[in-house]
RNA sequence: GGUGCCAUGGCCAAGUGGUAAGGCAAUGGUCUGCAAAACCAUGUAUCCCCGGUUCAAAUCCGGGUGGCACCUCCA
């Protein structure tokens, strides 16, 4: 069965009880990328926060199609191909490669589909020509406008009013500056597609209406993306789709907030200030970047700083010790009797991890509250390191551990963190950030080699020295029960 | 000009009626040959300001100040 959850409705602009046309169903549509470059750490905060939503609702029961979608035939594409000499079909495919290549690397799932607008051109035709028809939209010199001042509900996603509006650049052949292009006619030198209205390609908008339709049906349960598009994209969409479908378009409009660098400004490209994916996957094991994300409450702006990722990345080493610490212990007996008998800090670690799903599910089901479910699972972890000072801990505290661990592997499951082994992760952040530091891994094996030595024979001075001369290279040695670790410091 | 969002300790940040989660940083302690990790302790937080509603407000209402976003491509 699928269980209730609260979600905010950019629509009503209220926290509303989720209600499903179908029950137990969830049609979701996402808006993607325009592919014309690498994902950005703008675009992978969308991409990560819906994969963790979509995660967590399936596991909660929902039968979820999840629709995202691929915008290949564009302006900015065109723009591109033509500075780089590429045919632009050619360039928004290699793009897209680009993206399912950074998805991967960030552990996303795939969406159910991925529609692309090259794809869907009889769609886009069918869409334009029923808003023709009910006298939505009009042409003009092969080109088709969306009439606005046809549709009166206009602006009521975005409050926006027609005549409020700035003034948009006329244009020639529209009737009103707020009417938008559905269908451009060709110009030379563009990708073009025959239409009952001559040779052109669609606007910007109604690719998402068409490929919606297409793949969800008239009205699907809950269209997001980023807050940047609710004004005209999404109001857009709004028209073109009511006025086309005579029908509801979607039941809930959910937008996550932007990235801001710490100036304040807007992270965008045409700011020329995005970081790309695969230059932060460089440095930071792609559970950095989650973590980042779901620290924070989805729907606010995110300032960006150079702190973010090693914060974040602090944050989950903590989980990742926390977890094989517990995941060390060992013993048999029954987990009340442990903790009767080794005390508070067992007692409270047992308690507080039997009550972890009903905290995190409260958590979640509250229009994904991951921040505060994160909270939990570092208070969680908190209790496992306490409960692991304990000396028989190790020994026994196998049952007392073991529903923390359950709570572990849900938040594996339902938002995709800890999911290496903690060996992996280790690996993956020496190896991340020594070649983000420039420096090779075997002249620190020799190092501390010579420090083994030195230690041998009680030369602490020696071993001092090498132990600050790797300090100075932000290399942390550790001298533990088991032998020498060594972490790059974070 | 229009529309919307936000303002919580040094920093990031959750919390929408019952007196404040979590993280990072800092300081002291335990542990350690020395460290690290971990744990413990430490932050008197005017919850931007003023007024109102209420037994009770960070939380609701009104006003103010400050910041941001969208209205042009942008996730």
């Amino acid at each position: 069965m699928a269980v209730p959850f609260k979600i905010y409705n950019t629509r009503t602009r209220k926290l509303e009880d989720f209600e499903p046309i179908e029950a137990g169903k969830i049609r979701l549509y996402a808006c993607g990328n325009t592919v014309y470059d690498h994902c950005h750490i703008g675009h992978a905060r969308g991409m990560i926060l819906f994969d963790s939503f979509v995660r967590y609702l399936r596991h909660r029961g929902w039968d979820i199609d999840f629709v995202r979608n691929f915008t290949d035939v564009d302006d900015k594409i065109i723009c591109r191909a033509n500075e780089l000499g590429e045919d632009p079909l050619a360039l928004s495919a290699r793009f897209i490669g680009e993206y399912r290549a950074d998805a991967a690397a960030m552990g996303l799932d795939t969406p159910n589909k991925e529609p692309k607008v090259s794809d869907s051109m009889e769609d886009i035709l069918g869409m334009i020509g029923s808003l023709i028809d009910k006298g939505h939209a009009y042409q003009n010199e092969g080109s088709v406008w969306f009439d606005v001042g046809s549709y009166s509900d206009y602006g009521s996603l975005s409050g926006q009013k027609v005549d409020e509006l700035r003034s948009a650049d006329e244009v020639a052949g529209k009737r009103s500056p707020a009417d938008f292009a559905l269908w451009k006619a060709v110009k030379p030198g563009e990708p073009s597609w025959p239409s009952p209205w001559g040779d052109g390609r669609p606007g910007w908008h109604i690719e998402c209406s068409a490929m919606a339709k297409a793949t969800l049906g008239d009205t699907v349960d809950i269209h997001g993306g980023g807050l940047d598009l609710v004004f005209p994209h999404h109001e857009n969409e709004v028209a073109q789709s009511v006025c086309g479908n005579k029908a509801d378009y979607a039941r809930v409009w959910m937008h996550h907030g932007l990235l801001t660098m710490a100036s304040g400004q807007k992270m965008g490209k045409s700011f020329g200030n995005v970081i790309n994916v695969k230059v932060a996957l460089e440095q930071f094991p792609a559970e950095t970047l989650r973590l980042y994300y779901l620290q924070n409450q989805y729907r606010s702006p995110l300032p960006w700083g150079d702190e973010a990722l090693p914060e974040a990345l602090a944050m989950l080493s903590r989980l990742y010790e926390a977890r094989e610490v517990a995941e060390a212990m060992g013993g048999e007996e029954p987990a009340a009797n442990v903790a009767k008998s080794m005390g508070a800090d067992a007692l409270k670690l047992l308690e507080l991890g039997e009550s972890f799903p009903e905290r995190f599910y409260a958590a979640m089901d509250q229009d994904f509250n991951t921040a505060l479910a994160i909270a939990h699972l570092m208070e969680l972890s908190r209790a496992i390191n306490r409960f692991g000072n304990l000396k028989k801990a190790n020994k026994r505290g196998g049952p007392v551990v073991a529903p923390a661990l359950k709570a572990f592997a849900l938040v594996t499951e339902t938002i995709g963190l800890m999911r290496m082994t903690s060996a992996e992760f280790h690996a993956d952040v020496k190896g991340k950030r020594l070649a983000a530091m420039g420096i090779e891994a075997a002249k620190i094996e020799k190092l501390i080699e010579d420090r083994g030595t030195a230690r041998a024979e009680k030369n602490w001075a020696r071993a001092d020295e090498i132990r600050e001369d790797l300090e100075a290279k932000s290399i942390l040695v550790m001298d533990l029960a088991d032998g020498v670790q060594w972490r790059v410091k974070l």
